[in-house]
DNA sequence: AATGAATGAGTGTTCATTCAT
DNA sequence: AATGAATGAACACTCATTCAT
């Protein structure tokens, strides 16, 4: 019903292509509504309409509201996951670490009110569900980054990690800070901090 | 807590007694509520059952559903205040800032899930209103302690030091973690090296 | 359970007099209420707020809260037979029947938005129970005082000569006119022509 | 009757009109309810009830109930505009004036009690708003006849003209007169005394 | 008798989801 | 595939009435 996946697939099926346009023209219109209008705001007709699709149109891409919400975590998630990838671990200066935590502020910093948001339905959706495997990759990834800086940690101390960035930038975008250099460096501070303890 | 009753007029009333007990079990069940069923479960109706009286009675004590909210977080923050308020501001060790610290955590952690559901609550009705006298009051005295440990900081500087507290505190609890000594030891870490940037 | 009356009624019984003040305290405050707030702001707790008694004395006068309205109707077209009966129909001039048109123009002047709103309810009411003994009486008189003056009138005349009456002033109302000489001429003059039809 | 379709757009979308008769629908439902349980009755379930649509789709029609009082009164009004409209100003047998007050009493005639209580409504409604552009409209060309058959006038005997009729006839109504002609001739009597007042 | 806190059925309204077209 | 009208359970809130004190 979903995909018709024949077994040549020439051209990448224009249909599908249009699809994950849609796909995509939703979850934007999702986001922006989250920033604007918080959760109070966020029904799937506001979705729709903002997204210039139909309601039935949405639910036939997403089989119920809360998949949009997950499908938008997915998204902001992969962006960063994206970013870290890219990271030379070989790489001395700037040390992997210092290069982790920049791209992770830059990609919280964004869109902080979107980010912010999305975390409180991650958690409130969480509770029924694994915590997302973008998030464990990226924590694999933070894990051997730590370890190669001469930092061994647990889960706990990657968990840790990601929150502070997350809270750091928050705090400072809420008080509508623009010097990013100044953050960048306080949330270097903190972490270093975090990993001499224990 | 809030009255000191004296001998003066002995019998408060038995009616405003039991009315500031009814508030109390209706405050106590909204909390209840927000812990295991999170904001979704949040309905006036619920919060009655639960408490063991009918929404009409709540409605007597809260003119709507939004002032059970903001008395919870008042409940929350003052009983914060108090906690912090009782400190020696001249005990030279523990260092007052420490004990802030640890009474901050300890605060944190008596209801973790709930502390963060009222924080996101908080932001939502905070779009709103002053936010709360409650908080400027804590965040003056720890303003206070701050300049007195030789470490004259701005507001910005305040606030993240609270949200840093919270949240190493509630990745703490959401992985169950016991040992609130350690706990306590990397939050004073974390928080000293935020003091030292800038 | 309501009126004991013993045989012997030597003093008038403190009783009964606090009683009937009570009564007469909760029907002006329904009054006031109907007049300022309209029927939406009628409610029983107002009503109690407004008489300075508590829902339970209301409810221990009237058996439930189309019992005020009821009395409130009764009350004002009492007070309309008091003034229509003190009539003296042998007089000349001026005709007892101007001399009753006057009086209803008075009584309906004098808290016109009241006799509107009532007007309205006893419709609601009427629909259960008869029309009231009050208004039957009066229409009785006024088919007297026709009857004196040469037009024998069916019951269907007596009650457009009322509704008649009613309009012309609650419009005149709504307009803030304030001179009732004129007004009562118009009145006379379309009664007078309502008397010769047919 | 709204809509002048012309050849162009054949179809005039089968789904407005269908909306069309929704809205129709609804709000004869709505008129039979105040006419027979008045609006006491007349709550938005109980509408959609009757009309056979759900609740939801009454809300997908009018923002709130309000609007569907007010589109009833504006339907009978225009019912009303659209009747004297048609009226020739030029003929001289019946007058026009005759003409109106009899068009204006079989209006009245249909729906009586439903008449009586949309009046109501309209004040309690009017409260808020303009008196409703159809009843201006009305009033001035009735105004127009009636400087046309050397009764000059104001507002106020424009408004004392309309209530008169709409007595007359709720007063017959609630009778159960059935002799149409009688009522006719009587209002004109009433009107034409009216108009020579003053 | 008087009080007013307590009750709970009932009201207007919203919104995730379905389904006929 | 796309549409958007239709659905109805659920929600916040009100108010006539009762009853323990």
């Amino acid at each position: 019903m979903i995909f018709n996946e024949d077994a040549v697939k020439p051209r990448k099926s224009a249909r599908q292509a249009r699809s994950a346009a849609t796909v995509e023209v939703i979850l934007e219109a999702a986001a922006r509504i989250l920033e604007k209008a918080g959760p109070s705001g966020f029904t799937t007709n506001a979705i729709a309409d903002r997204a210039g699709v139909s309601v039935g149109s949405l639910y036939q891409y997403f089989p119920n509201k809360d998949a949009i919400t997950r499908a938008l975590i997915r998204r902001e998630l992969e962006a960063l996951e994206t970013a870290v990838n890219a990271i030379d671990r070989t790489q001395t200066a700037p040390a992997p670490l210092d290069c982790f935590i920049d791209r992770a502020v830059a990609q919280q910093l964004r869109r902080p009110s979107l980010a912010k948001v999305l975390e409180v339905e991650e958690d409130r959706l969480g509770a029924n569900s694994d915590r997302g495997p973008v998030r464990a990759r990226i924590a694999t990834l933070l894990s051997g980054i730590l370890a190669d800086a001469g930092h061994p940690a647990g889960p706990d101390v990657v968990q840790d990690v990601i929150a502070l960035i997350a809270t750091l930038v928050n705090a400072a975008a809420s008080r509508n800070e623009d010097d990013a250099t100044s953050l960048r460096s306080r949330v270097r501070l903190v972490i270093d901090a975090r990993l001499k303890a224990l």
